[in-house]
RNA sequence: GGGCUCGUGGUCUAGCUGGUUAUGACGUCGCCCUUACACGGCGGAGGUCAGGAGUUCGAAUCUCCUCGAGCCCA
């Protein structure tokens, strides 16, 4: 065969890149229903449609396009389909935000509108980075939550799992954000620390520390220890509470830390979530002091309408002049807030939505699904055994999937809508029927708005196609790639979800990926100024190399320090495998080669031979998403062992007419290809413009290569030839020689190897004599060579009077080891293999230089 | 306070199912522009693998403790 084509001299990336972006056609990487080959379906995760695709996802989405590539190599049915999570607070904060209103100025749809507007601005700009780095989604399976042909499926597991009894409403606390407006979940909630005081003061006679005074009007008992001395005398008393003046019981309870102020808690409802276990425990009353904007309600008396905050500092400012104000301390505390606008979070008693969370079940679906790394499994063990309350799925916002249900005005029992009617809002219409129970058609729509996991975390089930009936083919899916942030949150609802509607797990596997640190080390945040956007590197190096940073710059799992040496290197490597193939093609296309060529020359069946293990290194890695050693494999093989020691060995038998030419450009034919198959997941663009020019078609539609034979003789022999090489060249660079400066005579002794078709004396520049005969060295014992490997688990703790004994040997015993060996008095076996006596040399007639590499011997004779 | 992860040359990093001399990159120093590549080649310097104790013939690797970092949660 001959190829012609010359490869430019340098890689452009930014034009290779773009053009094959505008080559690839969507419709390559497209998911086929109707095929028979394995599937493998990733649930990919469906970013927030901020419209800044940040280097976090970009660092997921890497991870998942290698898998995809590869997968589709490897003849899979690949299903890489891309979605976005709309709804939510930050999008109703950024339209209010611009413009300027707050959600209840307008109309519920028309808020509703200007959401949707801003969303689909920022997915299309989001869509453009995806395709600037070159990840091979499916776009045929794109989903948008907030659009009707989801959030209708949304409604429709709503219903179904209202239906089983999975759903259900109560009052009962929940995390309430005042500035929000909205229940949220306990995934939502964060903890920051907040300096706060610990105010002292006089209740009824006993002394009480609380954070919060403004709670006060809700107190509905105090709580003292068991063991507490100090309150023996409280038992079964009931007190008054300062200003407000109602009676409220002493509880004793062991949970209550006697040493943590005065000993004395106050319960109100609700302070905290001890405050909820207490309120439970000991059926206390409820008395709400603040309501949904925050503002205290009439049953804080004369503060009713204060915010909160100013209500606190009034009740301070009361007990001062009451008298009762005893004394305040700094105090340290962590504080709920809302994940979102870090409001402090209020414990509020409310009629809400819940999805009953049944650990068990949850557990059991987690443990069959395969976790990498194994470890993360642990965090969602330890969520799913501490969740106290069931999950508050309603919230009272606007931009977000309805709650399909009426209430009947007359009875108040629950109209549901028809599947067929889906999706609904039930606030703008009216429902199919009559009330079922008394027959009336006057209803009240559900203005309550459900949690935006309730969409996310049916992703699987949308993208696997289920439509409420029965549980889709191709379910559960193969793959959820996900970052560890959000495993008690996604990963926990969509396991929750996947069993209350299929009964089955939603995944064979979970591949959790770190974080994304700035240069500092630090978390990227905009406040440290460490932020770094997918752009700004792919505007510098190209798509390519950020990719290659991604695979390489950490284990598998792990969190990863941004670090431009790491793209600066991948795109060094590109150009130096771009060079390769510029060589290689060069070569090849000189005089036509054939093709069908045998590996005859040792070299030559050497480099096959590693090449062949590279590909299984790389494949190994590749299913254990080991990107890093998959990607490090192939540096190091192309890199040190074609380039730096291959190419130079056979560069003389490819400028000459050597019949050896045949089979070197045959083995560097089938390596450059089976190196771009192998790139192809890593580089996509780069490995197709050499694919190019190898002139085979894309590589995204060949194979995934499978490893050759490998010719154990010729890998072990290849490799000494190899450090031969090196010795010499290392030998003439002491001797301050060129590496190209010639040499007289090189003669090795060795028996291992007889032929390396001229290989090494063109390479060294000098004639190379193969001697097997060692008659004219003077050979002169030297140390005792001991292979730990095998003296250590054969012998354990004899192991060092062992070789102390060996030590002792006469030399002609360390020559040819035998068979025991005696130790304390006791005679010992020897193991095979277990010493081997060095050996130094002397050439006595003729002046030359001696090199030793392993067991062979090389003379040099400098000059001719 | 609890859980998880981690601490390896100046910087980042691999190894961590224990086995002779600890991987690679960047940086650094010396020599070399040898017709693919100076974004290169060849060679060098640089590490008591956070510290301590233990298990073992043998520990970066296993166990415990201390110190420090990060993440998640109370």
């Amino acid at each position: 065969m001959s190829l012609p084509q010359d490869l430019p001299k340098t890689y452009d990336f930014c034009e290779v890149e773009q053009r094959w972006q505008g080559i690839w056609r969507d419709e390559d990487y497209y998911f086929d229903r109707a095929s028979d080959r394995p599937p493998f379906v990733i649930d990919t995760p469906p970013p927030y449609p901020t419209g800044n695709f940040h280097i976090g996802n970009a660092f997921n989405w890497c991870y998942i396009d290698f898998i995809a590539r590869y997968k589709r190599m490897q003849g899979y049915n690949v299903m890489f389909p891309q979605g976005w999570d709309c709804h939510g607070l930050p999008t109703e904060v950024k339209v209010e935000e611009i413009h300027g209103i707050t959600k209840n100025d307008v109309p519920r749809e028309e808020f509703r509108m200007m959401c949707r507007e801003l969303t689909l601005k920022n997915i299309e700009k989001m869509r453009l980075t995806l395709r600037r780095l070159g990840f091979s989604v499916d776009w045929s399976n794109e989903y948008i939550t907030m659009l009707p042909e989801y959030y209708k499926k949304t409604q429709l597991s709503f219903l179904r799992m209202l239906k089983d009894g999975y759903i259900y409403q109560s009052e009962h606390p929940v995390n309430f954000c005042t500035r929000c407006e909205t229940a949220i979940a306990f995934a939502e909630v964060a903890y920051e620390p907040r300096e706060t005081r610990l105010n002292y003061f006089d209740f009824d006679g006993v002394e009480i520390a609380t954070t919060r005074p403004e709670l006060l009007a809700a107190c509905v008992a105090v709580a003292v220890h068991p063991d507490d001395d100090r309150y023996t005398g409280l038992r079964s008393r009931r007190l008054v509470v300062p200003i407000f003046g109602h009676e409220v019981p002493v509880i004793i309870d062991e949970v209550v830390d006697p040493s943590f102020g005065s000993g004395a808690v106050m319960i109100c409802t609700f302070g905290d979530k001890q405050d909820v276990h207490w309120w439970k425990q000991h059926n206390l009353d409820l008395r709400k002091a603040i309501d949904r904007q925050g503002r205290m309600t009439g049953v804080a008396g004369p503060y009713q309408g204060m915010k909160s905050g100013e209500c606190r500092e009034a009740i301070l400012a009361d007990m001062k002049e009451q008298g009762i104000l005893l004394r305040q301390e700094p105090l340290e505390q962590r504080v709920g807030t809302c994940w979102r606008c870090k409001t402090p979070i209020e414990i509020m008693s409310e009629r809400q939505w819940f999805v009953k969370i049944i650990p068990d079940e949850i557990m059991a679906a987690a443990q069959q699904v395969r976790w990498t790394p194994q470890h993360m499994f642990l965090r969602m063990e330890n969520w799913i055994s501490q969740m106290e309350w069931d999950w508050c799925i309603s919230r009272q916002r606007i931009f977000a999937t309805p709650i399909p249900v009426w209430f009947c005005s007359k009875c108040g029992e629950m109209v549901l809508p028809d599947q067929a009617d889906l999706p609904v809002d039930p606030t703008a219409t009216r429902p199919p029927h009559p009330c079922s129970a008394c027959g009336s058609s006057e209803c009240i729509g559900e203005e309550d708005v459900l949690d935006t996991w309730m969409d996310s975390s049916i992703s699987v089930l949308n993208v696997t196609g289920w439509d409420g009936t029965a549980v889709p083919d191709i379910f559960p899916a193969q793959l959820r790639p996900q970052g560890h942030d959000i495993i008690r949150t996604w990963a926990f609802y969509t396991i929750l979800r996947s069993m209350a509607l299929t009964g089955n797990r939603p995944w064979d596997e979970i591949l959790v990926n770190g974080m994304v640190l700035g240069e500092d080390g630090f978390k990227m945040s905009k406040s440290r100024g460490n932020i770094i956007s997918p752009e700004e590197i792919i505007g510098q190096y190209g798509s390519d190399a950020f990719r290659q940073w991604a695979a390489a710059g950490a284990t598998t799992g792990s969190d990863i320090m941004f670090n431009w040496n790491d793209v600066i290197a991948a795109s060094r490597f590109q150009t130096k495998l771009w060079n390769i193939a510029r060589f290689v093609l060069i070569q090849l296309g000189k005089r036509s080669f054939d093709q069908e060529a045998a590996a005859g020359p040792l070299a030559d069946r050497w480099l096959l031979s590693r090449l062949s293990e590279t590909t299984t290194e790389v494949t190994e890695a590749m299913e254990l998403y080991q990107f890093d050693r998959a990607l490090k494999a192939i540096r190091e093989f192309s890199w040190n062992i074609l380039a730096d020691n291959y190419i130079e060995l056979v560069k003389g038998r490819l400028y000459s007419d050597d019949p050896g030419r045949d089979s070197a450009c045959r083995v560097l034919w089938e390596t450059l290809d089976t190196l771009c198959r192998l790139m192809a997941a890593f580089a996509p663009h780069f490995s197709e413009e050499v694919s190019l020019y190898l002139g085979q078609g894309s590589v995204h539609r060949k194979a995934w290569p499978t490893p050759g034979p490998v010719d154990q003789e010729a890998r072990e022999t290849g490799d000494l030839l190899s450090s031969l090489v090196a010795a010499v060249r290392n030998y003439k660079h002491e001797q301050g020689l060129a590496l190209n400066a010639p040499l007289g005579r090189i003669t090795i002794f060795t028996t291992r190897i007889t032929d390396d078709a001229g290989d090494m004396a063109r390479a060294l520049n000098g004639p190379v004599e193969w001697q097997s005969d060692r008659s004219m060295l003077e050979k002169k014992p030297g140390e005792v060579q001991f292979n730990m490997a095998v003296i250590g688990p054969a012998l354990r703790k004899d192991a060092k009077a062992f070789m102390d004994a060996v030590r002792t040997l006469p030399p002609g015993q360390l020559t040819t080891p035998p068979d025991t060996v005696t130790v304390g008095g006791r005679e010992m076996a020897v193991p095979e293999g277990a010493f081997s006596l060095q050996f130094n040399y002397l050439v006595g007639g003729e002046r030359v230089d001696v090199i030793t590499v392993d067991d062979v011997i090389v003379t040099v004779r400098k000059s001719p």
